[in-house]
DNA sequence: TGTAATTACGGGATACGTAAAGATG
DNA sequence: CATCTTTACGTATCCCGTAATTACA
């Protein structure tokens, strides 16, 4: 296909790293991935890319032509969105990726009924509790909680994340019930490994902070998991309501420290620096900012 | 093909003012650019052209659609160049237009010079005395000679071109020999319909200048034909030296008023005043001037 | 020696051109 | 009704995927 095709494909090569993975990411093959790139620097007369087997690097031509490239294709973007009619069903393809949980818990519905309004498009999600890197991976979209500030993205707002400290009725009749954070020293602790953080910090009722640094007994990247050792018994776990609450509703789990305040973290839709963002990917933000808006993720209104 | 060529063509289209102007300028068939036309339209969702079979029209989305196209498609033309590599041999078609006695004369040397350094190029050449209009037709380059500022175009000059007036000896035995520009109110005059001016305009030796309205016998598009007139004894002609001077050393014709100067003209390469230039287009420009530079038209030490 | 990139080859999608039909002033 | 655009259809080209080969750490 055309040169413009070309120019995409590069980058992809460049940002996956390598023509393995593009082609994956670009559902197409190796082969034809390699004869692009082939056939582009054949076109330029310039070798773009250093590539052997383990390695692929950028040349001096390469590297500058990326940083053009990028902005040419991005305006294109932005030129076909801004033209294109608004009332025409979206098309093509988002691919994303979101925390297991609260995927399930709280993005099945929304993007059920996002479908129902796009049925053209394809999502493709890609569920898991792990560090995602957006460029590298030619993802749309991620979902993160956190409080972050991660200068390279792009993060809105979806809802608000309550967290709450809890463990099960047996396990505080065995090991007592912290009544301050420094007690948790003395505890079992349930760690979430991708807060990017192992400190817990509470806020007692006069605004003084409390930090205390988590030496847990387990840390998982599965925020279910978590809650799930904490209800048989093996400790104390700082989850997010939207995991906890039907335990805790359950009486299989109990709030400890209530009345400590945990700090107010928030899910974030990101995504990549770019200057323009494709339609469909801002019509799903736009949705799911909507969508969440007024329905705290907390709330055990929210269906599970 | 892909999306970038779709722009190009709609460009086309849009510059050329119809399918099958386009079409021809692009050497495709018209159904192809209908096509793509639909095509890009129907991937836009939005009607870009209203077209009839008598005129085309811009719709306000095309409108907007060209203008941002057209810069991105620069870009790329120029993001191609900066990256492609300089020594390799030049690829493609040069589109230009000439006129017909200034291009025979002086460009199908240099022309035949350029081909040999680069002979992957195709070079497409419309040799005529008529107004070109340079986008409309989707030409990379002209030749004007002029005093010229057109405001859309970008000029570099070529050459100096020296004019002179003559007339055959015959005429001059029969009708006298004019002595100051006002004489020639009573002769017949030959004039060049494509200089833009009916206006002669002659400085003095004490620098003053004449001008005289030319009311002329014979007016015609091309300078050769006009020298033949004059050497066939039908009057007094305003010629460029390049085409004259081998009339006048073998007597044919007789310079005449050589006391006045006459204004000075200039050969220009003209191109569209797009951001980017080709760069087949830039190395062809800088390879007339080049050549040009030292040897000055008019010089019969040119090989005519 | 295993992983990644390239080359070879056959099949399929896509875009072209010719020619006929449709539209418009 | 002449001209420009669109549609129909057969063909050629280009591009992709599978699989074998080569290169490299």
């Amino acid at each position: 296909m055309g040169q413009l095709e070309d120019m995409k494909v590069f980058i992809r090569v460049v940002e996956a790293g390598g023509i393995n993975r593009a082609a994956d990411q670009l559902s197409l093959a190796k082969s034809a991935v390699s004869r692009r790139l082939v056939n582009l620097e054949t076109r330029l007369g310039v070798r773009l890319l250093n590539r052997t087997t383990r390695t692929s690097s950028l040349t001096e031509e390469g590297q500058s032509y990326y940083e053009r490239v990028i902005k040419v294709v991005d305006d294109i973007a932005e030129i076909n969105t801004l033209t294109a009619d608004s009332n025409t069903s979206l098309e093509g393809t988002i691919n994303l990726a979101a925390p297991l949980s609260f995927g399930l818990c709280h993005l099945s519905n929304a993007i059920d009924a996002f479908m129902k309004q796009h049925p053209e498009l394809t999502i493709n999600i890609d569920f898991s509790d792990r560090k995602v890197d957006l460029v590298e991976e030619g993802l749309d979209l991620a979902f993160r909680i956190a409080n972050l500030k991660d200068s390279s993205l792009i993060a809105r707002k979806i809802s608000d994340i309550k967290h709450i400290l809890c463990a099960s009725p047996d396990y505080l009749k065995e090991h007592g019930t912290p009544k301050t954070p420094s007690d948790l020293k003395n505890h079992r602790l349930l760690h979430y490994n991708l807060s990017g953080t192992s400190i817990w910090k509470f806020i007692d009722n006069k605004g003084k902070q409390h930090s205390i640094n988590v030496s847990a007994k387990i840390i998982a990247n599965n925020g279910d998991y978590l809650k799930d050792m904490a209800v048989a018994g093996h400790g104390i776990v700082f989850s997010p309501t939207f995991i906890s609450w039907k335990a805790i509703a359950a009486g299989d789990l109990v709030p400890i420290l209530s009345d400590y305040k945990l700090p107010q973290l928030k899910a974030y839709a990101v995504y990549p620096q770019t200057r323009y963002l494709s339609q469909r990917t801002r019509v799903l933000i736009d949705f799911l900012v909507e969508r969440f808006g007024d329905n705290p993720c907390w709330d055990q209104n929210i269906i599970y």
